[in-house]
DNA sequence: TTAATTTAAGACAAATTTATCATAAATGAA
DNA sequence: TTCATTTATGATAAATTTGTCTTAAATTAA
């Protein structure tokens, strides 16, 4: 569904939210290691949504990764996925031709239509602060 | 969503249920020449769908490959798809977790449940047969 | 039987994604 | 200032997916 790169830019996401709620900035080894990500390319992931204005970063000794309390109530999972992994799962046809839509639909794609609008709609109404609120209360995992 | 080679296989498939409804024989030259696909790449993939006994093949001048009118009935999207992807689609995390369920739920968990129901259940219930009738149709396009 | 045609299969190559490594830039403490 | 620490960036490498090419096997017609 996603591709790793937006897998572990979600989870590094979430984590760094959690950590926020609890006025802890964290570092790129904390991150990893309490989601299960390789720690490099995870770095470079998390860096490219610090350019997307969806996380913050401080340099040098004491630095490490953020993310501002009424910022997570704005930013969405769509942000995130459109971020790393572009449009395509929302608007891309699903037979991969170039051009489909309803006045030439490949023959999925009415049967797309409605699984796509309900993905779109789920993630648009996602907020990093509903997803680190949970993870913080223990509700659910980041890594196994 | 899909990898190319399933995008390929379901096109293709498509492609020769039409025509098989057309009492056709298709070689493959005219599979991707209908379907703006690879010829080299899909031939693998159809030939791979015919060990699955998803399509029938026959060798030699006046070969091709072809799909009993009953058997379109029983075929399903899903089915194609499980034989070129696997099952991670319906069954795997969203967040890439191995393991991933109701008891230890990831962040996403309970927010793809629903969708990943719906996809199946979409795909589950599509039979090739609609598929090539829409096609023949004219109702839907394989290229573009 | 022979030759032509078509799928079957496996080796090989290119492109993309995933991942690592080395170095630069920024920051803060001593 | 100097040094240690951390993110930022770019080069490189590994793995996977996508795609091609060559040859084998099967089938049919002449």
């Amino acid at each position: 569904m996603f591709s790793k790169a937006c897998e572990y830019g979600i989870k590094s996401i979430i984590y760094i939210a959690s950590q926020s709620m609890l006025d802890r900035r964290v570092k790129i080894g904390e991150v990893v290691e309490n989601t299960d990500s390789p720690i490099a390319f995870t770095a470079k992931i998390v860096g490219a949504l610090v350019k997307e204005n969806i996380v913050q970063s401080v340099t040098g000794p004491y630095g490490g990764f953020y993310i501002d309390k009424h910022r997570m109530e704005q930013i969405k999972m769509s942000d995130i996925v459109t971020a790393i992994d572009g449009d395509s799962i929302f608007n891309g046809c699903g037979l991969g031709l170039k051009e489909c839509d309803d006045e030439q639909p490949c023959p999925m794609h009415f049967k797309f239509v409605q699984i796509r609008a309900d993905l779109k709609n789920m993630l648009n109404s996602t907020s990093i602060l509903e997803l680190a609120e949970g993870l913080k209360a223990g509700e659910s995992i980041l890594m196994r």
